[in-house]
DNA sequence: TCAACTGTTCAAAAATCACGAACAATCGTA
DNA sequence: TACGATTGTTCGTGATTTTTGAACAGTTGA
């Protein structure tokens, strides 16, 4: 029934996911994945209306980010690392790493983008 | 006159510096930028209308990426390299080497995004 | 079967983006 | 100084994208 369309490892693009990735509440779920290898990020499940999410997690598998699978009645997201690695060696490791530390500073004191 | 607002290292965001790279002009300026550290990309120059360009150029300054600067009647755009690799370790390079290697493939073959 | 749960679709409002036209500043030259 | 050419900005409008609530659809467990 459903249809999830993830692209083929030679159709993810640069910009593309530069572009999925530069959006904080997207960035926040890419490192939540990185970290848990859960099908959710609880913590922003509470902050955002459904909907909202249903697009976030879409633009992120669109652009090749991450594997959306069905189990059940519930969507289970991973991380794509190793076709992301396999195809932007290092890009992935850099950004997550940034993240982590941005987490970190953001910890101490509250920070907004833009 | 001018009042060319550039953003203090510790300012510039994650999800800024990858929303302003996510897309496929603004990539190819900072690419661009990287190979030729010139003041602006000629063969954007052409394809796209002045308006736009101010635009591209302002968000990837507002967002940390390149600094502008006025000399006499032309604007000198440069990349914050050094800024953002002391910000964000690895990132600039890993983005740039992406960009390089699907600019080569792009030669081949025509490629779109998203 | 049915209620709870998870996520999607749809539509409308808000925000952002692209771009042409008019404008502003600077340079070189007379 | 005056003027034309050059370079880039600002503004307004139409197009596109994003957000979100409401209604809907599929799955699970009792």
């Amino acid at each position: 029934m459903k249809n999830l369309i993830h692209p083929a490892p030679r159709d993810i693009s640069l910009p593309g996911v530069l572009y999925a990735m530069g959006d904080a509440t997207r960035l926040q779920m890419v490192l939540c994945l990185s970290q848990t290898d859960s099908a959710c990020c609880g913590s922003l499940t509470q902050d955002l209306p459904k909907s909202t999410l249903t697009r976030h997690f879409r633009v992120l598998r669109e652009n090749g980010v991450i594997a959306q699978e069905v189990r059940g009645r519930q969507l289970v997201n991973t991380l794509r690392y190793d076709v992301l690695n396999a195809r932007f060696p290092g890009l992935l490791d850099a950004i997550l790493n940034a993240a982590k530390k941005a987490e970190k500073n953001a910890s101490k004191k509250q920070k907004s983008r833009k």
